[in-house]
DNA sequence: TGGCAGGGTGCTACAGTATAGCATTGCAAT
DNA sequence: ATTGCAATGCTATACTGTAGCACCCTGCCA
Protein backbone atom coordinates (compact mmCIF):
# COMPACT_ATOMS: atom_id res chain seq x y z
CA UNK A 1 0.00 0.00 0.00
CA UNK A 2 1.33 3.53 -0.87
CA UNK A 3 1.05 6.50 1.12
CA UNK A 4 -0.15 8.71 -1.48
CA UNK A 5 -2.69 10.97 -0.48
CA UNK A 6 -6.59 10.59 -1.99
CA UNK A 7 -8.38 13.48 -2.26
CA UNK A 8 -5.88 15.84 -0.33
CA UNK A 9 -9.01 17.52 1.13
CA UNK A 10 -8.33 20.69 2.79
CA UNK A 11 -5.50 21.73 0.86
CA UNK A 12 -1.75 22.78 2.33
CA UNK A 13 -3.59 26.50 3.97
CA UNK A 14 -0.74 28.86 4.28
CA UNK A 15 2.36 26.49 3.66
CA UNK A 16 3.65 23.08 4.36
CA UNK A 17 2.18 19.46 4.78
CA UNK A 18 -1.44 18.87 3.66
CA UNK A 19 -4.08 16.41 5.64
CA UNK A 20 -4.24 13.16 3.96
CA UNK A 21 -6.03 10.06 3.72
CA UNK A 22 -3.44 7.97 4.68
CA UNK A 23 -2.97 3.85 3.87
CA UNK A 24 -3.39 3.26 7.38
CA UNK A 25 -6.56 5.24 7.79
CA UNK A 26 -7.94 4.32 4.65
CA UNK A 27 -7.52 0.37 5.75
CA UNK A 28 -9.86 1.34 9.17
CA UNK A 29 -12.39 3.12 6.52
CA UNK A 30 -12.60 -0.38 4.34
CA UNK A 31 -12.84 -1.91 7.54
CA UNK A 32 -16.00 -0.34 8.90
CA UNK A 33 -17.72 0.01 5.46
CA UNK A 34 -17.24 -3.91 5.08
CA UNK A 35 -19.44 -4.50 8.51
CA UNK A 36 -22.94 -4.49 8.23
CA UNK A 37 -23.18 -3.31 11.64
CA UNK A 38 -21.87 -0.52 13.84
CA UNK A 39 -18.10 -1.56 14.96
CA UNK A 40 -16.49 -0.92 18.10
CA UNK A 41 -13.11 0.63 18.09
CA UNK A 42 -11.22 -3.08 19.34
CA UNK A 43 -13.40 -4.91 17.03
CA UNK A 44 -11.44 -2.86 14.15
CA UNK A 45 -8.42 -2.97 15.96
CA UNK A 46 -8.72 -6.78 15.78
CA UNK A 47 -9.90 -7.02 12.27
CA UNK A 48 -6.87 -4.77 11.59
CA UNK A 49 -4.42 -6.92 13.61
CA UNK A 50 -5.63 -10.04 12.05
CA UNK A 51 -3.03 -9.73 8.90
CA UNK A 52 -0.01 -9.68 11.72
CA UNK A 53 -0.17 -6.18 12.47
CA UNK A 54 0.76 -4.58 16.08
CA UNK A 55 -1.19 -1.74 15.76
CA UNK A 56 -1.84 0.08 19.33
CA UNK A 57 -5.59 0.97 20.36
CA UNK A 58 -4.68 5.10 19.84
CA UNK A 59 -3.57 4.25 15.97
CA UNK A 60 -7.16 3.17 15.28
CA UNK A 61 -8.82 6.25 17.48
CA UNK A 62 -6.73 8.59 15.74
CA UNK A 63 -7.83 7.63 12.14
CA UNK A 64 -11.79 7.24 14.04
CA UNK A 65 -11.09 10.76 14.60
CA UNK A 66 -9.74 12.12 11.40
CA UNK A 67 -12.62 10.05 8.90
CA UNK A 68 -15.39 10.96 11.68
CA UNK A 69 -13.64 15.14 11.12
CA UNK A 70 -13.84 14.59 7.58
CA UNK A 71 -17.41 13.29 7.33
CA UNK A 72 -16.84 9.44 6.23
CA UNK A 73 -18.12 7.84 9.30
CA UNK A 74 -20.09 8.45 11.69
CA UNK A 75 -19.78 8.28 15.54
CA UNK A 76 -22.72 6.36 17.11
CA UNK A 77 -22.76 7.84 21.04
CA UNK A 78 -25.12 5.32 22.37
CA UNK A 79 -23.37 2.31 21.51
CA UNK A 80 -19.52 3.31 21.46
CA UNK A 81 -19.26 2.42 17.95
CA UNK A 82 -18.63 3.65 14.47
CA UNK A 83 -20.56 2.96 11.04
CA UNK A 84 -19.70 4.27 7.65
CA UNK A 85 -21.47 7.35 6.66
CA UNK A 86 -24.06 6.19 3.62
CA UNK A 87 -23.62 9.76 2.38
CA UNK A 88 -20.62 10.76 2.44
CA UNK A 89 -19.75 14.68 0.40
CA UNK A 90 -23.85 15.73 1.14
CA UNK A 91 -24.10 18.14 3.75
CA UNK A 92 -26.44 16.26 6.36
CA UNK A 93 -27.26 15.64 9.49
CA UNK A 94 -26.21 12.21 10.79
CA UNK A 95 -29.41 10.90 12.60
CA UNK A 96 -30.27 7.22 13.17
CA UNK A 97 -32.77 4.18 14.01
CA UNK A 98 -30.91 1.68 15.93
CA UNK A 99 -32.19 -1.44 16.24
CA UNK A 100 -31.53 -3.08 19.50
CA UNK A 101 -32.21 -6.46 18.31
CA UNK A 102 -30.17 -6.80 15.41
CA UNK A 103 -27.76 -4.28 15.90
CA UNK A 104 -28.57 -2.55 12.72
CA UNK A 105 -28.32 1.54 12.20
CA UNK A 106 -30.25 2.86 9.84
CA UNK A 107 -28.75 6.39 8.51
CA UNK A 108 -31.85 8.73 8.30
CA UNK A 109 -31.88 12.50 7.22
CA UNK A 110 -35.09 13.75 8.55
CA UNK A 111 -35.16 18.14 7.40
CA UNK A 112 -38.20 17.82 9.46
CA UNK A 113 -36.24 16.67 12.63
CA UNK A 114 -33.16 18.46 11.71
CA UNK A 115 -35.23 21.81 11.36
CA UNK A 116 -37.52 21.33 14.44
CA UNK A 117 -34.08 20.79 16.54
CA UNK A 118 -33.15 24.32 14.94
CA UNK A 119 -35.66 26.38 15.67
CA UNK A 120 -35.93 24.65 19.48
CA UNK A 121 -32.51 25.81 19.58
CA UNK A 122 -32.94 28.83 18.49
CA UNK A 123 -35.28 29.53 21.05
CA UNK A 124 -32.84 28.94 23.97
CA UNK A 125 -30.52 31.38 21.99
CA UNK A 126 -28.36 27.93 21.52
CA UNK A 127 -25.95 27.80 18.82
CA UNK A 128 -26.13 23.76 17.64
CA UNK A 129 -22.86 22.54 16.59
CA UNK A 130 -23.29 18.80 16.67
CA UNK A 131 -26.86 17.63 17.19
CA UNK A 132 -26.88 13.90 18.42
CA UNK A 133 -30.23 11.77 17.52
CA UNK A 134 -30.51 8.09 17.95
CA UNK A 135 -33.20 6.31 18.11
CA UNK A 136 -33.37 2.96 20.03
CA UNK A 137 -35.96 0.71 19.24
CA UNK A 138 -36.64 -2.39 16.67
CA UNK A 139 -36.59 -2.42 13.03
CA UNK A 140 -39.22 -3.95 10.52
CA UNK A 141 -37.73 -7.10 10.40
CA UNK A 142 -37.24 -7.57 14.33
CA UNK A 143 -40.56 -6.47 15.36
CA UNK A 144 -42.73 -9.01 13.76
CA UNK A 145 -40.17 -11.93 14.69
CA UNK B 1 -30.98 6.59 57.60
CA UNK B 2 -34.30 4.44 57.60
CA UNK B 3 -34.14 2.41 54.53
CA UNK B 4 -37.99 3.01 53.93
CA UNK B 5 -39.36 3.16 50.95
CA UNK B 6 -40.43 6.98 49.72
CA UNK B 7 -42.72 6.52 47.50
CA UNK B 8 -43.20 2.42 46.86
CA UNK B 9 -43.55 2.85 43.71
CA UNK B 10 -45.23 0.05 41.10
CA UNK B 11 -46.47 -1.88 44.00
CA UNK B 12 -45.75 -5.42 45.27
CA UNK B 13 -47.95 -7.01 41.85
CA UNK B 14 -48.90 -10.69 42.55
CA UNK B 15 -47.13 -11.30 45.97
CA UNK B 16 -43.62 -10.35 47.82
CA UNK B 17 -41.24 -7.79 48.31
CA UNK B 18 -41.53 -4.40 46.77
CA UNK B 19 -39.31 -2.24 44.51
CA UNK B 20 -37.90 0.46 47.35
CA UNK B 21 -36.43 3.79 46.84
CA UNK B 22 -33.82 3.10 49.45
CA UNK B 23 -31.54 5.34 51.37
CA UNK B 24 -28.59 4.28 49.63
CA UNK B 25 -30.77 5.03 46.02
CA UNK B 26 -31.55 8.18 47.10
CA UNK B 27 -28.36 9.32 48.38
CA UNK B 28 -27.73 9.12 44.86
CA UNK B 29 -30.46 11.10 43.61
CA UNK B 30 -29.52 14.02 45.99
CA UNK B 31 -25.76 14.21 45.14
CA UNK B 32 -27.03 14.41 40.80
CA UNK B 33 -29.68 16.91 42.16
CA UNK B 34 -26.92 18.48 44.06
CA UNK B 35 -24.79 18.66 41.42
CA UNK B 36 -25.49 21.96 38.63
CA UNK B 37 -23.94 20.09 35.98
CA UNK B 38 -23.93 16.03 34.71
CA UNK B 39 -22.17 13.88 36.81
CA UNK B 40 -19.88 11.10 35.73
CA UNK B 41 -20.26 7.45 37.78
CA UNK B 42 -17.04 7.86 39.18
CA UNK B 43 -17.91 11.19 40.48
CA UNK B 44 -21.07 10.28 42.20
CA UNK B 45 -19.06 7.54 43.79
CA UNK B 46 -16.02 9.89 45.02
CA UNK B 47 -18.81 12.02 46.27
CA UNK B 48 -20.77 9.13 47.96
CA UNK B 49 -17.49 7.84 49.33
CA UNK B 50 -16.33 11.44 50.72
CA UNK B 51 -17.47 10.78 54.35
CA UNK B 52 -15.94 7.53 54.76
CA UNK B 53 -17.80 5.45 52.65
CA UNK B 54 -16.31 2.29 51.12
CA UNK B 55 -19.14 1.87 48.00
CA UNK B 56 -17.97 0.00 44.83
CA UNK B 57 -18.78 1.04 41.44
CA UNK B 58 -21.63 -1.62 41.35
CA UNK B 59 -23.06 0.07 43.86
CA UNK B 60 -23.63 3.82 41.57
CA UNK B 61 -24.38 1.88 38.63
CA UNK B 62 -26.83 -0.59 40.35
CA UNK B 63 -28.66 2.71 42.18
CA UNK B 64 -28.23 4.52 38.59
CA UNK B 65 -29.91 1.81 36.37
CA UNK B 66 -33.02 2.01 39.06
CA UNK B 67 -33.31 5.70 39.19
CA UNK B 68 -33.46 5.78 35.41
CA UNK B 69 -35.93 3.35 35.04
CA UNK B 70 -38.13 5.04 37.75
CA UNK B 71 -37.36 8.55 35.41
CA UNK B 72 -35.58 10.25 37.88
CA UNK B 73 -32.57 10.67 36.57
CA UNK B 74 -31.77 10.68 32.73
CA UNK B 75 -28.25 9.01 31.39
CA UNK B 76 -26.78 11.40 28.85
CA UNK B 77 -25.07 8.90 25.97
CA UNK B 78 -22.78 11.46 24.29
CA UNK B 79 -20.95 12.30 27.69
CA UNK B 80 -21.17 9.21 29.76
CA UNK B 81 -23.30 11.23 32.48
CA UNK B 82 -26.22 11.26 34.28
CA UNK B 83 -28.58 14.17 35.09
CA UNK B 84 -31.37 15.01 37.16
CA UNK B 85 -34.81 14.62 35.47
CA UNK B 86 -35.93 18.33 35.34
CA UNK B 87 -40.14 16.87 35.19
CA UNK B 88 -39.89 13.52 36.77
CA UNK B 89 -43.74 12.23 37.12
CA UNK B 90 -44.65 14.00 33.99
CA UNK B 91 -44.37 12.29 30.50
CA UNK B 92 -41.94 13.72 28.08
CA UNK B 93 -38.99 12.46 25.93
CA UNK B 94 -35.95 13.16 27.40
CA UNK B 95 -34.44 15.96 24.68
CA UNK B 96 -30.89 17.84 25.94
CA UNK B 97 -29.18 21.13 24.75
CA UNK B 98 -25.46 20.17 26.29
CA UNK B 99 -23.22 22.91 26.13
CA UNK B 100 -19.27 22.06 25.49
CA UNK B 101 -18.13 25.09 27.45
CA UNK B 102 -19.48 25.53 30.54
CA UNK B 103 -20.89 21.73 30.76
CA UNK B 104 -24.87 22.77 31.03
CA UNK B 105 -27.07 20.17 30.30
CA UNK B 106 -30.32 21.94 29.85
CA UNK B 107 -33.50 19.51 29.71
CA UNK B 108 -36.27 20.57 26.82
CA UNK B 109 -39.52 18.87 25.99
CA UNK B 110 -40.13 19.63 22.33
CA UNK B 111 -43.53 18.12 21.32
CA UNK B 112 -42.54 19.42 17.47
CA UNK B 113 -38.87 17.31 17.51
CA UNK B 114 -40.25 14.14 19.51
CA UNK B 115 -43.31 14.40 16.71
CA UNK B 116 -40.67 14.42 13.97
CA UNK B 117 -38.76 11.41 15.10
CA UNK B 118 -41.96 9.73 16.06
CA UNK B 119 -43.21 10.29 12.11
CA UNK B 120 -40.04 9.56 10.22
CA UNK B 121 -39.91 5.91 12.41
CA UNK B 122 -43.54 5.10 11.99
CA UNK B 123 -43.13 5.66 7.90
CA UNK B 124 -39.57 3.36 7.91
CA UNK B 125 -41.48 1.07 10.01
CA UNK B 126 -39.14 1.22 12.82
CA UNK B 127 -40.68 1.07 16.37
CA UNK B 128 -39.29 3.06 18.59
CA UNK B 129 -38.41 3.09 22.32
CA UNK B 130 -36.12 4.87 23.52
CA UNK B 131 -35.36 8.26 21.03
CA UNK B 132 -32.24 10.01 22.33
CA UNK B 133 -31.69 13.67 21.64
CA UNK B 134 -28.73 15.12 22.69
CA UNK B 135 -27.57 18.40 20.84
CA UNK B 136 -24.00 19.79 21.61
CA UNK B 137 -23.50 23.35 21.01
CA UNK B 138 -23.05 26.35 23.21
CA UNK B 139 -25.06 27.90 25.68
CA UNK B 140 -26.35 31.79 25.30
CA UNK B 141 -24.04 31.76 28.12
CA UNK B 142 -20.89 31.03 26.35
CA UNK B 143 -21.46 31.70 22.95
CA UNK B 144 -20.67 35.68 23.38
CA UNK B 145 -17.76 35.27 26.27
C1' DT C 1 -42.66 -18.18 64.49
C1' DG C 2 -40.19 -20.28 61.29
C1' DG C 3 -39.31 -20.79 56.62
C1' DC C 4 -39.39 -19.23 51.95
C1' DA C 5 -39.08 -16.07 48.04
C1' DG C 6 -37.83 -12.23 46.51
C1' DG C 7 -35.18 -7.76 46.37
C1' DG C 8 -31.08 -5.19 47.80
C1' DT C 9 -26.17 -4.65 49.04
C1' DG C 10 -21.07 -5.75 49.64
C1' DC C 11 -17.29 -7.23 47.62
C1' DT C 12 -13.72 -8.98 44.44
C1' DA C 13 -12.36 -9.28 40.21
C1' DC C 14 -12.35 -8.22 35.56
C1' DA C 15 -13.86 -6.50 30.85
C1' DG C 16 -14.30 -2.82 27.74
C1' DT C 17 -13.37 1.97 26.19
C1' DA C 18 -10.26 5.82 25.51
C1' DT C 19 -6.25 8.98 26.12
C1' DA C 20 -1.47 10.96 27.50
C1' DG C 21 3.09 11.57 26.35
C1' DC C 22 7.05 11.16 23.90
C1' DA C 23 10.13 9.28 20.31
C1' DT C 24 10.43 8.46 15.49
C1' DT C 25 9.47 8.55 10.64
C1' DG C 26 7.57 10.57 6.33
C1' DC C 27 6.55 14.31 3.27
C1' DA C 28 6.92 18.54 0.91
C1' DA C 29 8.71 23.17 0.27
C1' DT C 30 12.34 25.98 0.60
C1' DA D 1 20.19 19.47 3.08
C1' DT D 2 17.30 21.63 6.42
C1' DT D 3 13.22 22.76 8.37
C1' DG D 4 8.44 22.39 9.78
C1' DC D 5 4.60 19.98 10.26
C1' DA D 6 1.76 15.57 9.68
C1' DA D 7 1.50 10.97 10.84
C1' DT D 8 2.70 6.83 13.24
C1' DG D 9 4.77 3.65 16.89
C1' DC D 10 4.82 2.50 21.34
C1' DT D 11 4.23 2.17 26.41
C1' DA D 12 1.63 3.04 29.95
C1' DT D 13 -2.37 4.45 32.22
C1' DA D 14 -6.96 6.44 33.01
C1' DC D 15 -11.74 6.06 32.68
C1' DT D 16 -16.18 3.48 32.26
C1' DG D 17 -18.98 -0.48 33.13
C1' DT D 18 -20.16 -5.58 34.41
C1' DA D 19 -19.99 -10.50 36.23
C1' DG D 20 -20.67 -13.43 39.85
C1' DC D 21 -21.47 -14.83 44.25
C1' DA D 22 -22.33 -14.44 49.28
C1' DC D 23 -25.06 -12.34 52.55
C1' DC D 24 -28.75 -9.61 54.59
C1' DC D 25 -33.34 -7.69 54.98
C1' DT D 26 -38.35 -7.65 54.41
C1' DG D 27 -42.90 -9.33 53.80
C1' DC D 28 -45.76 -13.20 53.26
C1' DC D 29 -47.65 -17.34 54.39
C1' DA D 30 -48.05 -21.93 56.48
Amino acid sequence: MTPTAAHSPPAPPGGRAAIRLTAGRRRVLEIVRESAAPMGAYDILSRLNAAGGRHAPSAVYRALDFLVARGLLHRLESLNAWVACRIPGESHSAQFLLCRRCGAADEIDSRRIAAAIRERARSAGFAVESPVVEVAGLCPNCRDG
